[in-house]
DNA sequence: TGACCGATGAAT
DNA sequence: TTCATCGGTCAT
C-alpha cells in the first residue's frame, strides 16, 4: 500500500447469500446506529450492505471503502469552522440523513450524516463491491468491466443512479438502507483520506478506512 | 451575478 | 501524471 502508516485493525467473516436478499431488511441498520461518531460508524459499516430498491430492481453491494469528515475542527470538512451553506447545511441534522453534493459538474459524492444534532459530521463512501443488481449497475456506468463499476465514490454511486434528488432523504427507509452484516472477517486498513492535501490540519489523520486486499478499493 | 473550483475519472 | 470538465456554490 502506498498510503502513509496504515494500521491494521482486526475485523471479523463476510458472507453473502443471495438467498439473505428478502432478509436484509430485517438487519437494517437503526437511526440510533447513525447517531454515533463518524469514526465509528464509518468503520462499523465496512462489509455491511448497501441496499436500494429503485423501481426496477434491487441492488446491493458490500461497503468496503469508506471515509469519516469530523465536524467544526477538521478542516477537510465542509463544515470546518461551523460554516453552513445551503449546501452542507444537511450536515447539521441529526445522523441517520443522507448528505449527496455534485462535484467537478459531474459526479455525485454520497455521505450519511452522522452524530447527533449539530454536530456536522459525516461517513463519505468511497468504494463498494457489487453483489446483486450487476447488470443494471454496469447499464448505469457505462462499462463492463466489473471491477470499475463501483470502485470509486462517483463511480458507485453513478452505478446506482444516485443524484441529487437522495439529499435529506433518510438512510434508513425502504427506499435506501444499509444492512447490518452479522459475519465479518477480514482486516481493516486505516489511512489517509484522499484529495483532501489542501487541509493543512488534518490531512494526515488516518480517518480513511478500507477492507484490506478488497479488489474494489478506489484507486487513485 | 459570475468567477472560481473540486472528498474525481479516465486516459496516458 | 495530466487533463478534461461544468454545474453549483458562495462571496460580492
Amino acid at each position: 500500500m502506498t498510503e502513509g502508516n496504515p494500521e491494521y485493525v482486526r475485523g471479523a467473516p463476510v458472507r453473502y447469500k443471495k438467498s439473505m436478499a428478502l432478509e436484509l431488511n430485517r438487519d437494517k441498520r437503526s437511526q440510533r446506529f447513525f447517531r454515533y461518531p463518524a469514526e465509528y460508524v464509518a468503520r462499523n459499516i465496512l462489509g455491511d450492505f448497501l441496499v436500494l430498491n429503485n423501481k426496477k430492481n434491487t441492488l446491493i453491494a458490500r461497503i468496503v471503502e469508506t471515509e469519516s469528515y469530523l465536524g467544526v475542527d477538521d478542516d477537510a470538512s465542509h463544515s470546518f469552522g461551523g460554516k453552513v451553506t445551503p449546501r452542507n447545511k444537511i450536515m447539521y441534522e441529526e445522523g441517520g440523513l443522507i448528505y449527496v453534493y455534485l462535484i467537478y459538474g459531474k459526479f455525485y459524492c454520497f455521505n450519511i450524516v452522522v452524530s447527533k444534532k449539530n454536530v456536522p459530521e459525516a461517513v463519505f463512501i468511497r468504494a463498494v463491491e457489487p453483489l446483486e443488481g450487476i447488470d443494471e449497475m454496469k447499464r448505469n456506468r457505462g462499462v463492463s468491466d466489473l471491477k470499475k463499476v463501483t470502485s470509486g465514490p462517483c463511480r458507485w454511486t453513478q452505478a446506482f443512479g444516485i443524484n441529487k434528488q437522495f439529499l435529506g432523504r433518510s438512510i434508513v427507509s425502504d427506499e435506501i438502507f444499509v444492512a447490518r452484516n452479522f459475519s465479518k472477517k477480514f482486516d481493516i486498513v486505516k489511512a489517509k483520506r484522499i484529495g483532501v492535501e489542501y487541509a493543512t490540519n488534518s490531512k494526515d489523520m488516518l480517518l480513511r478506512f478500507y477492507i484490506r486486499d478488497n479488489p474494489f478499493i478506489s484507486k487513485r
